[in-house]
DNA sequence: TCGTACTGTGATTATAATGGTTACAGTTGT
DNA sequence: ACAACTGTAACCATTATAATCACAGTACGA
């Protein structure tokens, strides 16, 4: 899991939190505790996916282009870091002679596709609202 | 997931493979395409949860220490790449005023821990021997 | 018992990935 | 026109990863 996907669920989060449901990149980026540009980036792939919508201009900013409670994990996964439970490097030599050595990347590939899959329907089932009211009723560690 | 995992699977399905299930660093390393050092201290790890047995000196190396079809990937994860799910950068201020910046890392924390689970779940369904059967049955890429 | 072929592990170096920062063009309300 | 925003690309710093080196320890066999 990249940390892309921990920045957009706390930007959204952050977002849903909000009484107009707006901020502008330099506020989420203070309270996700990042770079503006990197809260752009992040919110720029957002968009894409309709979750969020921006403003440009003066008075501008983000605002939540989605319900709550519709948002799930999944589509936050989906959107920022698809793929990215495989790591980059592979094993095995796909032009070499050993069955072993020459498929193995490839049945890795499968394995990891179906365990991100499985995944996915895991992180289905908890949308932004579910992660606002954890925080809500999380006790501060002491 | 990180690649250790990958060297890890490889070098079980390589041993599995082989007529008397031994190979050197060497050997490996050759199959897996990295370095027999890297190997090794792979094996290391798996030689102290059991899947694999070392023998030192002349004619030595490392032999399955355990039944193909009873090492899960799960197992072979937990032994090599247990939080590797979780991204090390964090997002938020635990120290600050808003709850949601000072909880977040906590929450996402909770939710990286039983998505790692779920996934381990879904790599109990798979073997070492599973792993060796598809690279048998799959059909080289053309 | 010496030499060779191994493993075990720490240290170092090279390379790749990540996150931070800057820069600047484009947009919009006042 | 200008100030306050976003959109993006480019660049730099830091960190993570993989390769390599180094060398001590072990075991077999001549």
């Amino acid at each position: 899991m990249n940390s892309e996907f921990t920045v957009a669920v706390h930007s959204l989060v952050y977002l849903a939190s909000r009484p107009d449901r707006m901020a502008t990149s330099d506020a989420i980026a203070c309270n996700v505790n990042t770079h503006p540009s990197r809260i752009r980036k992040v919110m720029s792939l957002l968009r894409k996916k309709g979750y969020i919508a921006t403003k440009e201009g003066i008075g501008g900013g983000y605002q939540l282009g989605c319900e709550p409670e519709e948002a799930t994990l999944a589509d936050i996964y989906r959107a920022t870091s698809i793929g990215s439970i495989k790591p980059s490097w592979c094993s095995g030599n796909e032009q070499g002679e050993c069955m072993i050595a020459c498929r193995m990347a490839a049945v890795m590939d499968d394995i990891f596709s179906d365990t991100e899959h499985k995944m996915l329907q895991h992180l289905e089932s908890m949308t932004i609202r579910d992660v606002l009211v954890r925080i809500w009723t999380t006790e501060k560690q002491p």
